[in-house]
RNA sequence: GCCCGGGUAGACAAAUUGGCAAAGUCAGCGGACUUAAAAUCCGCCGCUCGCAAGGGCCUGCGGGUUCGAAUCCCGCCCCGGGCACCA
């Protein structure tokens, strides 16, 4: 007998050569616009747009080495992949990396290594990682947002922004060590508002900054929300993100300085139960407000106060309402009512106009503001049963629901509250003193970065001309080296006076060039595109190239991300679109986000001492048992705990899987071509094993499409079993027929050892094979209707293609006895005696 | 406090969305092979009453709808994640 040991670690370099070899895994442009040379093939019938998918994961940030979240987030975008590759589709699935970012340049200032040099080390480490894990990448594609052929299109995309006023610079407070002499980045601040690395009291900064102005967007990355099809969780994270809310914009007027001040209100049915008026103490016109009272100067401690304060401080909803009186006052316009200005923390600058109506009786904040400062409560909408119908009772306050008006004017009194929000903003638009308004939650997205690694922002400051931007025919705008990446009170690019100093591309004068870098996220904004057509040193990309694989039909990646990079990717997006490059407005049609690895319960780190290497398992077990495992654990979706034994289960199977496909070809003499379904005639082992086989089929196919790789792999396991159990009286014929497609169903978890088994059994490719029921066949197919009755009455009815054979329906229905059915009219099986379950009789 | 998830054998989980609860994996127990061990293979494996055949009870807790509920509805308990002065 032969040695029939599974060995992974010669089994899978094997097939990864082969693959590279031949590329199996590139996909060409028809356009021919870049990607392989491979010819194009001729399908027949259908156009690129549905012939092609395209299956996306995020890029990795390279540091380090890739773990085990990345093994989780590449085994799931593989298994889709090959999925719909197996459908018949040409699958654009590519790889790159998120090169720039804050860790290598901390890097560089620890150690003087230049990020390029670590960086271009880490994203050897992954890339040969991905090559030993077997992930199906169209390498051709590969890029890396640090490079200047890629960033040179980010700033392109910029300028296209900024020439659309998309992108602009204002004032803006950033968290500054003034003992590193550096702007840090939220993370590096700790909690008690330390800097992270030396301990000393951060400081706010205003420093000029870029902005671009994701707000315009606001309203359609809200609704176009509807037309993609992503988790629900994570539309409800952007929605509450965007935070839109309707209300009205309500003009209080200072008659003293003879200033009008908006307000917006969700509320302006309470607007007769304003009391008084509060200002953010951010709010340019608080100063002035105060200058010439007397308590100018308490004011004024008051505000620096509360600007130095941490967030978590601030942040603290418990925390008793602070505040100073301005000792001047504004005119409520409903009622003429002149009530006191207050300047206090618990109101936001950027939310809003940073000033706000205090409706005591009907907002929370506020009626616990007036009990501390003493104000008048006055009730305006009455409560249930009457409640508070006099106005003046304490009971019940503050009330935020809805009632009749009450207390307001005899106009209005009695109109329920939700109808008098539009009576009122009706009103008050007749009289010039507001109007119906929307406001959202959603800022601006400050890009600036006051770094070295990152992309330049190309823009020149020329003491003649002002801001000019880089002209394209310019572009990149090249990093320049440097000597020192330890900031000095400024970004480190200001070091570089050689790159610094430039000339005014209008004027030919002396011009300096902006020194800010920008956001990494800026960079992932866009690469999905880029992939479409990464070799083109032409342009961004192709729009011809576009056309053919945008957009992503499969997005997948951490929850993490639900809101930042997904918003900012759709932002781009869409702005794109608005300006004649691309013809889409969502970059992502579906979107699967995966669970957490965690080890013994808890997240991996390394001062936990938790972390789990993919490298050290891969050398134990091999590829596919890692990748078959992180997708078994459990569903895919969900955090899973990773537990060395339960890889140590799925070794064992796909070793039974190998030793009995050996040993089977072995007995059959060698690789018989094809895999047909055997003719079996009588009833016995064969027919069990058969089922089971078909049963494999239809629970493997319909698991795929709704990502439950976990029930699966569970599938293939039990018919591996029972063909195990079932080897000494089962026929040759059965036996190939039922691991041949065990190994075929594996493969897009298991792709190593599922090709081999495959081959040794048939001689041929697996991945060159289709999913026996792949959509488009079925589609084609004619469809009859199974009924099922049940005690006479027709409980539901399946839908049974024509070219189901009357073998396997009877197989079916014998399966599910207790079902009475019909095929084209014609009764086929017998009578009900306990209610079957349905489902059992779908063929597919 | 609010908004999402979730709670099923000793552990991870399944139940194709209202149809025989617990597929599969791990752990555990027993057996075969072996001088022995490893590897491999086979069997058992929710609780309870019973010698047995067989019966009763089981999806966090309590109710409800239904011929039928892990699944739908109402109330409560617990765990995880996110948000938190958003006018």
């Amino acid at each position: 007998m032969a040695d029939n040991r599974y060995d992974p670690h010669e089994i899978e370099p094997r097939w990864q050569a082969l693959w590279a070899r031949e590329r199996t895994w590139e996909v060409a442009n028809e356009s021919g616009a870049s990607g392989s040379s491979e010819p194009r093939a001729e399908l027949p019938g259908r156009d690129a747009a549905e012939r092609n998918s395209y299956v996306l994961e995020m890029l990795p940030y390279p540091s380090g080495e890739p773990h085990i979240g990345h093994l989780k987030t590449y085994s799931v975008g593989d298994a889709m992949a090959h999925y719909r590759r197996r459908l018949g589709r040409r699958v654009l699935h590519p790889m790159g990396y998120d090169s720039f970012g804050l860790p290598a340049e901390n890097h560089a200032i620890k150690t003087g290594v230049h990020p390029r040099i670590s960086t271009a080390e880490s994203i050897d480490s992954f890339r040969r990682q991905f090559h030993q894990w077997g992930i199906s990448i169209d390498w051709s594609r590969e890029l890396a947002t640090h490079e200047p052929s890629y960033y040179r299109w980010t700033q392109w995309i910029f300028l296209e922004l900024f020439r659309a006023g998309l992108a602009y610079r204002k004032e803006a407070a950033v968290k500054w060590c003034p003992k590193d002499q550096t702007v840090l980045a939220n993370e590096q601040v700790t909690a008690e508002g330390r800097c992270e690395r030396c301990g000393a009291l951060v400081e706010v900064r205003q420093l000029e900054q870029w902005f671009l102005r994701i707000t315009d967007y606001a309203e359609r990355l809200l609704a176009d929300l509807d037309q993609i099809d992503w988790p629900e969780h994570v539309k409800t994270m952007q929605r509450n993100w965007i935070g839109r809310s309707e209300g009205a914009e309500v003009t209080f007027r200072s008659e003293e300085l003879g200033i009008d001040y908006p307000v917006f209100t969700t509320r302006p049915d309470t607007l007769f139960g304003a009391t008084f008026f509060v200002m953010a103490p951010e709010h340019p016109d608080v100063l002035r407000l105060a200058a010439g009272t007397p308590d100018e100067h308490r004011v004024h401690e008051y505000v620096n106060h509360a600007l130095t304060e941490s967030n978590e401080e601030r942040g603290n909803a418990e925390r008793p309402k602070t505040g100073m009186a301005l000792g001047r006052t504004v005119v409520n316009p409903v009622n003429g009512e002149a009530i006191p200005m207050y300047v206090a923390d618990y109101v936001l600058m950027e939310y809003g106009t940073g000033a706000i109506m205090a409706v005591p009786a009907h907002d929370e904040r506020d009626h616990a503001f007036a009990q501390a400062f003493g104000l008048p409560i006055r009730r305006v909408i009455a409560g249930p049963a009457g409640e508070g119908d006099d106005g003046t009772g304490e009971q019940g306050l503050p009330y935020t629901g809805d009632g009749p008006l009450i207390n307001s004017h005899p106009d209005f009194d009695g109109i329920d509250s939700r109808e008098a929000r539009s009576v009122i903003v009706a009103w008050l638009d007749r009289e010039g003193k507001g109007h119906a308004s929307v406001n959202y939650k959603l800022r601006d997205w400050l890009v600036s970065r006051q770094r070295y690694w990152g992309t330049p922002i190309p823009i020149l400051y020329c003491d003649r001309c002002g801001m000019v931007p880089v002209p394209e025919d310019q572009l990149p705008v090249e990093l320049p080296d440097i000597e020192d990446y330890t900031p000095k009170g400024r970004s480190p690019l200001a070091a570089a006076e050689d790159w610094v100093n430039s000339t005014c591309p209008t004027c030919d004068g002396p011009a300096r060039r902006e020194t800010d870098t920008m956001d990494t996220f800026v960079d992932s904004s866009w690469y999905f595109l880029r992939y479409c057509d990464a070799s083109n040193d032409a342009a961004a990309w192709d729009p011809a190239a576009l056309r053919e694989w945008m957009p992503v039909d499969q997005y997948i990646g951490g929850v993490e991300h639900a809101i930042l990079h997904l918003m900012y990717a759709r932002f781009f997006t869409k702005a794109l679109a608005d300006l004649g490059h691309l013809d889409f407005q969502e970059p992502f049609q579906a979107l699967f986000t995966q669970g957490m690895v965690t080890k013994d319960g808890s997240k991996m780190s390394k001062s936990r001492g938790n972390v789990v290497s993919p490298a050290a398992i891969i050398d134990r077990v091999g590829a596919d048992t890692a990748r078959c495992y992180i997708l078994f654990v459990g569903p895919p979706d969900q955090d899973a705990d990773w537990s060395d034994e339960g890889v140590e289960g799925v070794h064992r199977f796909v070793g039974r899987l190998w030793r009995l496909s050996a040993e089977t070809a072995e007995r059959a003499g060698g690789p018989s071509a094809g895999l047909r379904s055997p003719i079996v005639s009588d009833e016995g082992d064969d027919l069990t094993l058969l089922r089971k086989t078909h049963w494999a089929i239809d629970k493997v196919t319909g698991d795929l499409r709704r990502f439950a790789f976990n029930t699966a792999i569970a599938a293939v396991m039990e018919l591996v079993n029972e063909v195990s159990r079932l080897r000494d009286s089962a026929s040759l014929e059965t036996l190939r027929f039922a691991l041949g497609t065990g190994a075929s169903l594996l493969f897009p978890f298991a792709p190593h050892v599922s090709a081999d088994v495959y081959d040794r059994l048939t001689g041929e490719r697996v991945w060159e094979q289709r999913w026996p029921e792949a959509e488009e066949a079925l589609l084609e197919r004619d469809v009859y209707e199974l009924v099922c009755q049940v005690n006479g009455r027709v409980r539901d009815r399946v839908q049974a293609s024509s070219d189901a054979s009357p073998e396997t329906l009877k197989d079916l229905c014998l399966a599910a006895p207790n079902v009475q059915a019909h095929l084209d009219g014609r009764e086929v099986v017998k009578e009900v005696v306990v209610p079957g379950k349905l489902v059992n009789l779908v063929v597919r």
